[in-house]
DNA sequence: AGCAGGCGGTTAAACGATTAACCGCTCCTT
DNA sequence: AAGGAGCGGTTAATCGTTTAACCGCCTGCT
């Protein structure tokens, strides 16, 4: 590989001369500047970033700590940085955690030792010790979805999209809804649940269950479904509403007919669900850029005051979803209130 | 951050010394080896990976080049690579080409620029011109899934999974074929139709359109599928198969009642469909693997022959295909010839 | 005339780690 | 006893780039 030292030769310059012609860093004659650009050209001379980022101390590299890329949402997340990204002149480190907490602070550490400037960071587990203590010192992070106290952050809004759900299916006739929230201690299925219950609870009571993110459903989830007495689902997320479609389906219940199913996300395939998947889109093109923005400003000021953007969501309203359908349901109704947890307060 | 250096005044050593006890590349006496891991760990010491690649030339990072992350079968290479990866002690740089070779090519000489050891690549185009001329030098390569003439490679055995499908459909009584096959210059999609075509030809002829990629189905496409006269569709890939179902299922037919329908890829999703997805499943995981161990070995003998991995595939049978319903088509059969472009041979 | 200051370039010191070469010393061999 | 080998450590060169400091030289001001 051609280094900087051979350009210089070949130009019959200095090195520094070469690095300013290349860099811009001063004013160099137009002759000498022709003759270096030639010279660089010739030799196919590419600077090698690691002596950069050495000399510098940044490497115009960002790293990306995931929780799992298995789950479409991240993913999703992950291509929606990649433009803003390479937008702003900086390619993206990528690791995945596995959903493993183990895993997420050997990356970090990895990342820590020099190897990229920032950090945009969608933790495993808010909770964890190494989130609070942030074993890593001084290196800029911003977090997307689960926001860590004291650092830039970027959220959806996830009280407005619950709210919005909400006022969907209350507004199509729905008042016995079945509440899948997702797990307890993310700050995402808090928000969604807390919008929807404040904007529900007026009108019914809600039977709920705590699930994870996958589509396969708990046992308590399924005891749930089986119940009946619901005539719409709220689910944590799209995959979940897709675990939940099938099972119904399966069990011979129509969507939307029988019962309207809901989502959170917009994933990409949640428009080709048969039927379509009612969801909650949250802005991911418009949340990659603000976090690549946030980061970006923070290394230009360290110092300046942490911030949170909150993003506007949105209901996509599609075929999951339509007025109940008044007759009574197959179930018995008085054996219910056994089944589900009951709404805590 | 604190260097070696101080890491060395702190142990009372030279920097040599920490180099020696840390790497383990020659012998120190458990007394200083001692005193040199404590002072490290007081100072919170972590190596600089920028400095030690500089010197070593080798930056334990491997690049990630990939055509489209919008694409899930190529989010779940990555998914794929990521865990066998950190196996190997490597770190991801992952770049996404948005399927274009302009991008494409910024991406590899940015990583040729000393940033990565080598490049897992999936190229955009394997006609583009920045491929064959390999504009990176000397940089190793394993390409996946679109083989690089003179690189490593893994594939997938797409003619045995064309010839799966066929058989499959074959054995189920279908006939009456339309095949949408993937972009033609890919040898993915070129192998399938090959596998097929030569499985499933001595029985019936068929009807053939080319598609991309997407769920969103061309004019030609709609218009196969609008002629009638088939039981069976065979789709370039899941996505596809999935705007396949939709389209039919909009228009009133069952499936597979009325068409059976398959798919390729296996994607996550693929059996959360309504029906689930009757498709061939390429192996991921061991794809992945295959490719880091190969570019592995590459780095280790630069001078190796270099080697093409088949990866075996499989059928996976679900709910999207059955054996025709053998009561004709509402549709006319005579009209049909003109639709869809005839097998060339 | 004398001096400040700009211009266009070079020199050389970093950045932080790795590693060949070397230096005393001890111990073994012949 | 002389020479060699092994041991445990240090010195110093090096990777490729950046950039502060410096050096002549020419201009323009007083």
């Amino acid at each position: 590989m051609a280094s900087m030292k051979d350009v210089a030769r070949e130009a019959g310059v200095s090195v520094a001369t070469v690095s300013h012609v290349l860099r811009g860093t001063k004013h160099v004659s137009a002759e000498l500047t022709e003759r270096v650009r030639a010279a660089a050209l010739a030799l196919g001379y590419v600077p090698n970033l690691q002596a950069s980022a050495l000399r510098t101390g940044r490497t115009q590299t960002l790293g990306v700590l995931l929780p799992d890329l298995a789950n479409p949402f991240f993913v999703a997340l992950l291509h929606a940085l990649a433009p803003a990204a390479r937008a702003a002149g900086k390619v993206l480190m990528v690791y995945d955690a596995e959903n493993d907490a183990a895993l997420e602070l050997a990356g970090l550490q990895r990342m820590a030792a020099g190897q990229v400037d920032g950090i945009i960071w969608v933790p495993v587990d808010v909770d964890a010790p190494h989130v609070a203590g942030r074993s890593t010192p001084e290196l800029p992070v911003v977090t997307i979805d689960r926001p860590v106290p004291d650092t830039d952050a970027v959220v959806a809004d996830h009280v407005a999209g619950g709210r919005l759900l909400a006022e969907h299916l209350a507004g199509l006739g729905h008042n016995r809804v079945a509440l899948l929230s997702g797990p307890e201690e993310l700050p995402s299925s808090r928000g969604r649940r807390r919008g929807f219950i404040e904007a529900f609870a007026p009108l019914t009571p809600v039977w709920e269950s705590h699930t994870g993110f996958s589509h396969e459903l708990s046992a308590e989830a399924r005891a749930l479904l089986d119940g009946g007495n619901y005539d719409a689902v709220v689910c944590a997320n799209d995959m979940v509403a897709s675990g939940v479609m099938r099972y119904l389906t399966e069990r011979g219940l129509s969507v939307p007919n029988d019962v309207s199913v809901v989502g959170f996300d917009d994933v990409a395939w949640a428009s080709l669900m048969q039927p379509a998947l009612t969801t909650v889109r949250q802005p991911l093109a418009a949340m990659g850029a603000a976090a690549v923005r946030l980061l970006l400003e923070r290394l230009g000021d360290p110092q300046r005051a942490t911030r949170r953007v909150v993003m506007p969501v949105e209901l996509v309203e599609r075929g999951s979803t339509a007025p109940p359908d008044l007759v009574t349901w197959p179930g018995e109704a008085t054996e219910m209130a056994l089944l589900g947890r009951e709404e805590r307060n």
